[in-house]
DNA sequence: GCTAGCCTTTCCACCACAAACTGAA
DNA sequence: ACTTCAGTTTGTGGTGGAAAGGCTA
């Protein structure tokens, strides 16, 4: 069974990203989480070699698959005993950009791994344009664990997050990885006491989506990113794509009954900070589904259009919830405010003489001379 | 639970005028 | 096609007032 990048959608994926659920080829993964500081910190693994949704948890070492919970049980669990004694070991999650290098050390199969061995992987990985120094990475020994992360925060604070997320336990040391999976799962001998994974789309994953953000606070992130740049990877004059992509059409189901199209749709909930500005966008968009449902709840404010949108979305909650941090961490650091074009026509109003707020023709009685150390009236 | 009253917060029009823009000659 | 010129439009910030929201009795 073979399941293409939901990036690329032409390379066969190998990595499952938690965060964004979805399964990436090596390549686009590295892309994708290259981004930003943001994306950096989304926790990955293998794709499971078996059913290619779900990310893979072990490794068995007989057969060369990874393989996630449902699978590794329904293959290794009691009612395989063929197969139950296989040896397999744990697959750690991992953060940032690492080079083919670091992936052996993450997972001592790397090289074994189908996709990997018939190709020049490291030059493969080299031929990206990632500056290495600028990445994170997780699996950074303990006493490296507080250094800073150019372009991002620390990795303290990397941890913090995952930890936020319930996915992080005692690492074995090699790895500061939110995946903990130290429990020996070697020949079935699952210890009843080992924290359970709490991977989507498994056994556990009611565990997992419920909690998984639980006590998340965006608030207590450290979120200083020192410009636009580097929080979202682009531009000022190139945010046009992080809206218009389908991110935000798919929670209100407008593509395919609304005559606005995605810009417009992508603008409408990432642009608007306020049922007022959301009331002004309107406009200029006038068929959109989102925006009549604003105006038709005048009392809402985009959050709540949000998130009630999202509550009649049929996505999985793991997406969901997933979605809403995005949403929440991209509104949180963008500015809405007023945007100088002409700077010389602010010189000009700077130094306008008013009065009570309004310009006064040269020459009049006024009450506030900008240029005074103080004000006149 | 509903309403009235008060207080706080948010939004927006107003103003003059130089710069930017537009279209005709 | 290019330049010049006149007319029109745009954008800039502090303030006051209206509107909206929150809170209490």
């Amino acid at each position: 069974m073979s399941h293409l990048c939901d990036f690329c959608g032409e390379q066969r994926s190998i990595i499952y990203c938690r965060s964004d659920a979805a399964s990436l080829c090596l390549s686009c993964d590295r892309n994708v989480h290259s981004a930003n500081a943001l994306s950096r910190r989304h926790s990955r693994t293998l794709l499971c070699d078996r059913c290619s949704e779900q990310p893979a948890v072990v490794r068995c070492a007989e057969e060369s698959v990874s393989l996630c919970l449902d699978c590794d049980w329904n293959g290794h669990g009691a009612a395989a005993a063929v197969s139950s004694g296989h040896k397999r070991e744990t697959i750690n999650c991992y953060l940032g950009c690492p080079s083919a290098a670091e992936f052996s050390r993450i997972w001592p199969f790397f090289q074994e791994l189908p996709e990997i061995a018939g190709s020049d992987c490291e030059q493969g990985l080299g031929l990206m344009t990632i500056d290495e120094s600028s990445v994170s990475n997780c699996w950074a020994s303990p006493e490296n664990s507080t250094l800073d992360v150019p372009g991002a925060g620390k990795l303290e604070d990397l941890e913090a997050v995952d930890k936020s997320n319930a996915l992080i336990g005692s690492s074995s040391g090699s790895a500061i990885c939110p995946m903990s999976c130290t429990a020996d799962l070697t020949a079935g001998a699952v210890d009843s006491t080992t924290p359970k994974l709490p991977c989507p789309g498994t056994k556990d994953f009611e565990f997992c989506k419920d909690d998984i953000y639980e006590d998340l606070n965006v608030d207590d992130v450290d979120l200083t990113f020192q410009n636009y740049e580097e929080l979202f990877g682009v531009s000022h004059n190139q945010t046009g794509h992080l809206f218009d992509d389908d991110e935000m059409d798919i929670f209100f189901d407008t593509r395919a009954t609304s005559a606005c199209n995605s810009n417009c749709q992508g603008e409408l909930v990432g642009e608007a900070s306020s049922a007022g500005q959301v009331k002004s966008m309107q406009a200029t968009c006038s068929n959109a589904v989102f925006a009549g449902s604003v105006m038709s709840n005048p009392g809402k404010n985009a959050d709540s259009m949000f998130a009630a949108g999202l509550e009649n979305s049929s996505l999985p909650r793991a997406s969901r919830d997933s979605a809403v941090m995005r949403y929440k961490e991209k509104k949180k650091a963008r500015m809405f405010e007023k945007k100088i074009r002409y700077a010389s026509r602010k010189a000009m109003a700077d130094g306008r003489r008013r009065v009570k707020g309004r310009f006064v023709k040269a020459g009049e009685a006024y009450d506030y001379d900008p240029l005074a150390q103080t004000r006149s009236f």
